[in-house]
DNA sequence: CGCGATTACAGACCAACTGTCGGTATAGCA
DNA sequence: TGCTATACCGACAGTTGGTCTGTAATCGCG
């Protein structure tokens, strides 16, 4: 089990980098399995030998760009040790990772309507989202009561200026904005 | 221009309503016009004689379902003189609403997605945001600088409050959620 | 080594879907 | 009374996502 096990993941890899660029660029409705193949070069029955269908290699597009996105805010607020100091640092991290069409094309525009908001909010869980609610308990601000709610309202708040921002909206002000933002919530 | 023309809006509205209702239970990607034509008795032809196309179709019915939120939330602050109080019934009646699974799955979840963020939130900005950002600058809390971005990060903090509704969270603890996060943001 | 099992991949095929197009009938109007 | 615009029809074409049968090569095991 080597060999074979390799070229798999090549293969599977090489249809995730494909997709990914084209679930970006045209989204998910527009991009045919068609396409994929072609510039990828594989034939139906390999990718459908790999990926359930359409909609599992979006999840699985998805995946890999949300694993991306934990690594990179990981990074961003390593040795910053005030919790406040924290949330503020990930949430702007987040933002300027959201200007990324590829990122906000994928993730936060077609993401939910493809995977229905279940699933979408499952995998938000285990990343983007968890990070973001065990931060904001860390400040200690939010009363336990209201802290998911609260957490889920905040991210959905500093999601919307990150798709500003890509609009093309001013990264400055939103930042400012965000940072405003978060000041009122956390004095209440 | 008589019998014509009322035939005609008559035919628009009976799809309209068959298609608020497939869209709303199968979502844009399930509904095929091949149903829509099915239970409307209609013939292909006639069907894109007055909608361009399935995209088209949506955006109609999306049109109609926002037109009907925005008279449900004029009403629901009518009388009201205080802008905070306003703020909060406005707010309060879109949650109860936004929890009525057409209005989630139309308006919040495929909508943007299908029409793309920039058409989707031009409509938003004629019906829901429109008010909102009206509302928010009569409370004189939020400073002008910060008054647009703000009304788009309160809104969508709002709707995903509405989404957590709609998934089966318990609307006694979201409202009060919803109210406790207003109460912060405007004190900041 | 040898052989069955598993895996990677190929491509013909199918059912379903969206959108087009030429055509018909009828109401409104000059 | 004819001309135009509108409502509506249904066959058709092109594309799409997904299935199925088949092939080759690698792996694991006796």
């Amino acid at each position: 089990m080597n060999l074979k096990a390799e070229r798999g993941a090549a293969t599977r890899d090489r249809v995730l980098a494909i997709a990914t660029r084209l679930f970006a660029d045209r989204g998910y409705d527009d991009t045919s399995i068609e396409t994929v193949l072609q510039e990828s070069g594989l034939s139906r029955g390999a990718l459908y030998h790999h990926y359930a269908g359409k909609e599992a290699l979006f999840a699985a597009v998805l995946e890999a760009t949300e694993r991306s996105i934990g690594a990179q805010i990981v990074e961003a607020v390593r040795g910053i040790d005030d919790p406040i100091e924290t949330l503020r640092a990930g949430t702007l991290a987040w933002i300027r990772l959201a200007g990324d069409p590829v990122i906000k094309r994928i993730v936060l525009l077609d993401a939910p309507a493809v995977l229905g908001w279940e699933r979408w909010r499952a995998m938000e869980e285990r990343y983007s989202f968890g990070m973001l609610k065990a931060a904001l308990q860390a400040t200690g601000a939010i009363p336990a009561q209201f802290l998911d709610l609260h957490a889920h309202m905040l991210l959905a708040a500093v999601n919307e200026s990150a798709l500003l921002v890509a609009r093309g909206g001013d990264h400055r002000t939103a930042e400012a904005a965000v940072e405003e933002f978060l000041r009122r919530l956390l004095n209440g």
